[in-house]
DNA sequence: TGATAATGAATGAACATTCATTCACAGCCA
DNA sequence: TGGCTGTGAATGAATGTTCATTCATTATCA
C-alpha cells in the first residue's frame, strides 16, 4: 500500500491508529451511540485528519467491520487442517475461538453487535459470507466423514455452535459469570457432542464407507 | 374527529399504542438508530402526545423493555412444571421459546440486542435478572436431581443454551437458513443432549438418590 | 518555497424535547 | 333546547442541542 520503507512507530499509520480506536469505541458504545469526535480523540488525531482519511463515518465502520472479519477469518482458518474434522482439529477450531475472543474482546464484541448492520455495504457483508462459507464447510465434510452426526443440517448445527459459544462470552461480558480455562474446556466438550454423532437414541443413518 | 360513546377499539391506551409502535420500531432499526416523531407516527399519535406519555426516550425504553422482559418471563414460566427438570418439561420449555420467537419476533429480537444496554436503568437490569434466575434455579435443579449432567456449571450450561437458541433465530432472521419444524426438534434433541449427563466419557458423578 | 498533512472552529442537518395553541366534550345557565 | 365555559388531551411548529462534515488556517517537511 504505502512505499515508507523506514517508519520505527507505525505513525505513518493513522489509518491504522484511527480504526483502532474506532474499534476501541464502538465496542464499547455501540456504533449508532458513539459521534465522530470522540473517535478522533481516542486515535489522538484532529476531526478534519480522520476525514482525510476515510470519507465518512459510514465508509469508516465499513472499513472496520472488513478489516475485523478478515483478521478473525485468518485467525480461526489459517493453516487450519481442514482434510478432515476431526476431534483434534475440532478442538483447535474451538482454542482459536476462545484465543480470539479473549485477546481481541472489541473485534469479537464489535463483530456480535447488530447496531451497524444499516450502516454495512454489499462489499462488507460478504465479507461475512468470507467466513461463514468456510466454516460451514468444515462442518459438511465432518458429516460426510462421519465425524459429525447428521442428525442436523450443517447450516443448524453451525448456528447452534455459533451461537452457543458467542453466548458464552456475552455472559461473561454481562457479568453473569466467570469463565475459568476448565469452564472453557467443559463447553467445548459439549459442544462436541452435540455436533457428534449420537450413539444411543438415533436410528442408524450412517453414511456408507 | 369521532364522536363515538362507546369506544369500540380500544383507543383508550394509547400508552399501549406507544409501546407496541416503539417495539416494532426499535426492532427494525435499532433504539440509537430511531428517532423519536417516527415511532409516534408509527403510534398514530403526534410528537407531543407522546411524551405525554413517556417523560422521555430513555424512559419509553425502559418502560418498554421491563414489559417486554415481564412478557417472555410469563410466556416461558407460567405454569411450567418447576418440581423437577425431566425430558418432557425441557421439551415445553423449547417450545414455548421457540412460539415466542415466532409469534413474537419483534418482542424476541428487542430483547437480545444490545444497543439499547445505554439506555437502561437499574430496575430494568433488574428485570434481566428475574428471568434468568429462575432459568438457572431450573438448571441446577434438573442437575440436583441427575436429569442434567454435572459436566458444567449451572451458569456455563445456561449461557451455552441460551446463546444457541438465540443464534439458532438469528441465523434465520439474518438469512443463513430457515427453520423448519423438523430443525427446531432436532435442535431440541441436540440441546438436550448437550445438557443431558454424559453416558460414555463421563466418570460416575451421579447423585445418590 | 511549495506541497502535503493536520487542525478545530464553523456549518448546516437531524435530533430530543417543549409549549402555545387547537380541539372535543361535559357541565352549566337562561 | 341552545349557547357559554372550564378542562385537559392532542397537536406540531419552534427550540436548543448534538451530530457529521467542511474548510480556512497553520504546521511540517522536502
Amino acid at each position: 500500500m504505502t512505499a515508507q520503507p523506514a517508519e520505527r512507530q507505525p505513525p505513518s499509520d493513522k489509518h491504522q491508529q484511527i480504526l483502532d480506536a474506532a474499534l476501541r469505541v464502538f465496542a464499547a458504545r455501540g456504533v449508532h451511540g458513539t459521534p465522530v469526535p470522540p473517535i478522533a480523540r481516542e486515535a489522538g488525531v484532529s476531526v478534519g485528519s480522520l476525514y482525510r482519511y476515510f470519507d465518512s463515518k459510514e465508509a469508516l465502520v465499513n472499513a472496520l467491520f472488513q478489516a475485523t472479519k478478515a483478521k478473525l477469518s485468518e485467525h480461526l482458518l489459517t493453516g487450519l487442517p481442514v482434510a478432515r474434522l476431526d476431534r483434534s482439529v475440532f478442538d483447535e477450531l474451538w482454542h482459536r475461538l476462545c484465543t480470539f475472543a479473549r485477546q481481541q474482546p472489541d473485534a469479537f464484541r464489535f463483530l456480535e453487535m447488530q447496531d451497524h448492520h444499516s450502516y454495512l455495504d454489499p462489499q462488507s457483508r460478504d465479507s461475512e459470507y468470507r467466513l461463514l462459507a468456510p466454516l460451514r464447510q468444515i462442518i459438511e465434510l465432518g458429516q460426510q466423514t462421519g465425524m459429525l452426526g447428521t442428525h442436523l443440517r450443517a447450516e443448524v448445527a453451525m448456528a447452534l455452535f455459533w451461537g452457543a459459544f458467542v453466548g458464552l462470552f456475552k455472559a461473561e461480558r454481562l457479568g453473569y459469570l466467570t469463565l475459568s480455562d476448565q469452564d472453557l474446556a467443559e463447553a467445548r466438550d459439549a459442544c462436541w457432542r452435540t455436533l457428534s454423532p449420537q450413539r444411543d437414541t438415533a436410528p442408524n443413518n450412517r453414511i456408507e464407507p
